[in-house]
DNA sequence: CTATTGACGACAT
DNA sequence: CATGTCGCCAATA
């Protein structure tokens, strides 16, 4: 199961809380998420902080996606991922590589 | 303390 | 375009 904020690190709450940020309808990568808090080079420390996410509902993870444009990972699978971004209007194709990748991002 | 893991990314082949 | 390799970083065992 997902861990408790109380229970979280620093680094996993800085970048659940720039997750918050993520407009519906707009997407963006491990990267810009890990430039906007400044660490550059995390970017696969943040996928795992993201794996922890302990509220699904208000942190909306699944807007982040990888920086060439594939959909990435999730914990309740990647087709559940793909499916919410449906919902959201963001489409991918039959690789799971996103159809327009600019005219989605979304950068802080 | 060291080793391993992984929702990544850049480059080489 | 399809793999493989390597570097990075934070969490965990």
């Amino acid at each position: 199961m997902s861990k408790q904020i109380s229970e979280m690190t620093d680094f996993e709450k800085l970048v659940l809380e720039y997750t918050k940020k993520i407009p519906k309808g707009k997407i963006t990568t491990y990267q810009f998420l890990a430039k906007a808090i400044k660490r550059p080079k995390s970017v696969r420390a943040v996928g795992n902080a993201l794996n922890k996410n302990p509220m699904m509902i208000k942190i909306p993870c699944h807007r982040v996606i990888r920086s060439d444009g594939f959909l990435g990972g999730f914990g309740k699978g990647p087709a559940m991922k793909r499916e919410i971004l449906k919902k959201e209007g963001i489409l991918f194709d039959a690789n799971n590589k996103i159809i327009d990748l600019k005219k989605f991002i979304y950068k802080f």
